[in-house]
DNA sequence: AATATTTATCGTATATTTACGATAAATAAA
DNA sequence: TTTATTTATCGTAAATATACGATAAATATT
């Protein structure tokens, strides 16, 4: 058998992860780049900037919504992105608090 | 047809993508945190922590050096490990060239 | 030497991810 | 109204990831 043992994790851990797979596709790095260098953006301009077809990247910007590290609302026909900086700043702040807090007690060499 | 179009994106796209996939799933996390805590850390006391199969957790711990966010050294029959610091810094150091430099030059509300 | 302990690896089943083309739905332009 | 544009969704194929049991390899214990 095999799938799905994630629940049994802690919902920090669950909550870590989930933002981390968020951003581990290097197309998903890349839609974040764009949106992040002109603070909004619509679908169409960020597929002639990538090297993947429409549908593609539209399943990817599902993705990052999914995830609360993009918004998005339709303009007419368009659809326009931008990034959730407050998700941003959770992702970190929980990244920090998990990692970064404790190395701080462990400065010996290992093994 | 699918698969395979990560190497068209650049190499700090890569790097940080990878990175996160090293840390999306909970029970890596987990790890990571037990080993962050005892500072180093045999394969065993890892098993009994977590509610995963000793191959499943040798699997992960595989992925986690892969990725050079843990290091391991035999000692007779156990496996002891420790996380790579260094690592996690350039993690952070990538993660914040990427998106927290660019968040101080937009602050305009989006979409 | 025989047995036990520990862990990595193999084989395998199932689930999820990634990618594309085709198409539908909605608005815009003619 | 007809046609074009734009994007989300559906269906689908292939690749990866996840999980386990069984086993092999190595060292430790008896």
């Amino acid at each position: 058998m095999a799938g799905h043992k994630k629940e049994e994790f802690s919902n920090k851990e669950q909550l870590l992860a989930g933002f981390a797979k968020a951003i581990s596709h290097p197309a998903r790095i890349a839609i974040l780049q764009v949106l992040a260098k002109k603070n909004e953006c619509i679908c169409g301009e960020i597929v002639e900037v990538l090297p993947l077809a429409q549908s593609t990247i539209s399943q990817h910007l599902k993705e990052l919504k999914t995830a609360g590290l993009i918004d998005g609302t339709i303009d007419g026909t368009r659809s326009c992105y931008c990034i959730n900086w407050k998700t941003f700043e959770r992702f970190n702040t929980e990244f920090n608090a998990v990692f970064n807090q404790l190395k701080i007690k462990n400065k010996k060499a290992c093994c």
